[in-house]
DNA sequence: TAGAAGCAGATTTTT
DNA sequence: TCTGCTTCTA
């Protein structure tokens, strides 16, 4: 096996029984190490398939699987099952799900889904906070009938209420939410000791990546799969852990040795990714934290490009830097891919798009909503899942779209009349007499309905005899394509749906590739978001963690902005956030600091980010007093300069005042402006 | 049932 | 300031 990793990773890859902790700094070739270790272990005559890699995304489930096969060169017997957590918890509850007494043709949504029927629920609180506490709940281990440690939460007794309703709505309609792929693993293998020892034994050496990323429920699963033998081998970095807000908890990794006894720990070190002059500051930010492994990263790579920091007077000022920078870049023959623009908040973006586009440069930004959650193709799953499981949920979502006259309440009166025969609203309209169906929804109603149930069975007839024509016999069954034609925005929501169809025949043209398996694939595909050559990438800090660029921009820092300051901030984590920015880079690193922006529509005066200046300064959650004001006092303002005090007015324990700036009357806190 | 008008809220979003 | 949602109106 041909390698040339260094003598830490090495020792990593030939580790091969109980716990490893290999903490891995940004840049220090993780994904090398965790790859030949796998390569490493089938070499020596383990079965391939006994080896269960875990990671968070599928980007980088498809990263490893690749690199490793590659270091493998097809010499493998069985496969082993390199994957993210959720689906691990899919093909787990494929198998396993009956032991709850469900059925395993059950259909996942997905976070909008939830939040609808959360809605539908109750609507007297918001359904988005009732759903992230419901997440809560799932994450730590709560079951929806027993006991918790969450009870201080605001309004616990109705959401708790919610909940029982909401989990009793996802067990009758054999729904799952994300949450639930991992939770009801954990509960299955925690009730049934024959099967977790059946498949921590089948699982004899398990992995997993980014687990500083873990939350608790994660990491109990994970106890479970290794109940038999602690083959645990973890790599993380607690540095890059930034997603405490979704439940991740740093402390499974800072506290791995106690969660798995006589843990071996591997610091990697050395950086192949960026310069010394990037790592020396990245370094230094990140020395500032104390819940940590002490670690330093070194690196060989000199080469003398400074980390600059820019700083401008308002947003449009920065904007035309950044913009007249990369035009310049550009025009030296850089490529657009190996350049990006980061920063804390989306919001930000607009005025630096508006220079790129005075500028004319190609620009893309990462995030926004996501292909499988738009609404177009998800209308088009529905009815794919209509067709191969007649579910209620997805046949309520559809069954109006496009309008065939059975609206709301029609739909409510057949899913009390089924549910009363213990039927799935299909099944109902398909068994039901037309006299028993003019009864619910009507005549005019049922004539739709039963053409409706017509239209799918011919489908269903399609999907079995020539699966390949599905999509076309849908458009014409249904007229899906002039309804979305008639719309604002028909262009795009085509081109979706045109895309979606080529990637479904696509797949169904691979082996063993059926309809089920298709919509089971999907619901846990996120976006691959490939980056392309020719244009510049804009994104959050958050998306850019694993990626790598010769040129990085991190915009917006001012406190307030980037570190966010508020009460529930931890800024350990926006230092994390500044060092996940940082380790990006390769080559160049500059920082942007404006002294006004326009933010959350205000004009907002802004002090350097204490990233920048080390905390020296940082005016925005000072403790100053107000000054002591009088009108017609001289005041001095750092951006602003000298003016008269012409009305002071007391809101909220804040002293404003009214200052006139030669001409320009500004209303400012008295605590930031200096008495002369 | 589409469009207007009014209103709150504005951090990040791997599955 | 802008957006997305709810409520109102024709």
């Amino acid at each position: 096996m041909k390698n040339n990793l260094n003598k830490e990773q090495q020792k990593a890859v030939e580790h091969i029984d109980g716990p490893l902790l290999i903490l891995a700094g940004a840049g220090t070739g993780k994904t090398a190490t965790i790859t030949h270790r796998l390569a490493y272990l089938v070499n020596l005559g383990i079965d391939p398939s006994s080896i269960l890699t875990l990671t968070f995304t599928n980007k980088s489930a498809k990263e490893m699987r690749d690199r490793s096969f590659s270091l493998l060169d097809g010499s493998l017997t069985s496969s082993p099952l390199l994957c993210t957590f959720h689906k691990f918890g899919l093909l787990f509850l494929q198998l396993y799900i009956h032991k709850l007494d469900r059925q395993n043709n059950f259909v996942i949504i997905d976070k909008s889904d939830r939040t609808k029927i959360l809605k539908n629920i109750d609507n007297s609180l918001p359904p988005s906070y009732v759903s992230s506490c419901i997440s809560e709940f799932k994450n730590s281990g709560f079951l929806s009938n027993g006991e918790n440690t969450l009870s201080h939460i605001k309004d616990y007794e109705k959401i708790i209420s919610i909940y029982k309703k909401y989990e009793k709505l996802l067990i009758d309609d054999n729904l799952l939410d994300f949450d639930d792929l991992i939770l009801l693993p954990f509960i299955i293998m925690n009730k049934f000791q024959d099967v977790r020892n059946e498949i921590s034994s089948k699982y004899a050496y398990v992995m997993v990546d980014e687990f500083q990323d873990t939350n608790d429920l994660q990491l109990n699963l994970i106890k479970q799969i290794c109940s038999n033998h602690n083959n645990i081998c973890v790599v993380g970095d607690d540095d890059q852990s930034i997603y405490s807000w979704r439940g991740a908890n740093i402390k499974n990794i800072l506290d791995f040795d106690k969660h798995f006894k006589e843990t071996k720990k591997i610091i990697l070190n050395q950086n192949y990714r960026s310069s010394i002059e990037i790592l020396d500051f990245a370094n230094d930010i990140i020395a500032s934290n104390s819940n940590r492994y002490p670690k330093h990263l070194k690196s060989n790579i000199g080469n003398k490009e400074k980390v600059d920091i820019i700083y401008s007077n308002n947003e449009h000022e920065e904007g035309m830097k950044i913009a007249s920078i990369i035009n310049k870049l550009r025009k030296d023959g850089s490529s657009m891919s190996n350049m990006a623009i980061l920063f804390r908040v989306h919001a930000i973006s607009r005025s630096i798009e508006e220079y790129l586009n005075k500028f004319n440069i190609p620009y893309k930004i990462i995030g926004g909503i996501k292909f499988y959650e738009r609404a177009e193709i998800k209308d088009i799953i529905a009815y794919f899942r209509v067709i191969e499981l007649q579910d209620d949920f997805s046949l309520k979502r559809i069954i109006n779209v496009p309008k065939r006259g059975i609206g709301k309440r029609s739909v409510e009166k057949m899913e009390i009349a089924s549910k009363k025969k213990n039927m799935k609203i299909f099944d109902f309209i398909v068994s039901s007499s037309d006299s028993e169906l003019d009864e619910v929804i009507g005549a005019r109603n049922r004539k739709s309905a039963k053409e409706f149930a017509e239209n799918i069975h011919f489908l269903q007839d399609i999907a079995k005899s020539k699966i390949k024509s599905l999509s076309y016999e849908l458009e014409s069954s249904f007229s899906i394509r002039d309804y979305y034609e008639s719309m604002q925005d028909s262009y795009n929501r085509l081109a979706n749906i045109d895309e979606f169809y080529s990637y479904f025949s696509e797949y169904i043209e691979g082996d063993n590739h059926s309809l089920p398996s298709f919509l089971n694939d999907i619901a846990l595909q996120g976006e691959q978001d490939n980056i392309e050559d020719e244009y510049l990438y804009l994104m959050s800090i958050h998306a850019s963690k694993g990626l790598e660029f010769e040129n990085v921009m991190v915009v917006g820092l001012e406190n307030g902005v980037f570190p966010i300051i508020a009460e529930d901030v931890d800024i350990e984590e926006e230092r994390r956030l500044a060092y996940v920015a940082s380790t990006r880079a390769k080559h160049k690193l500059t920082f942007f600091s404006s002294q006004s922006r326009l933010y959350k529509g205000r004009g907002t005066i802004l002090s350097p980010s204490l990233f920048l200046t080390k905390g020296e300064e940082m005016p925005f959650i000072s403790k100053k007093t107000n000054n002591d004001f009088k009108i017609g006092d001289v005041a001095k303002h750092k951006v602003f300069g000298f003016g008269k005090v012409i009305e002071i007015k007391n809101e909220n324990n804040k002293e404003k005042i009214l200052i006139n700036f030669g001409g320009n009357k500004r209303e400012l806190l008295s605590a930031y402006v200096d008495k002369v």
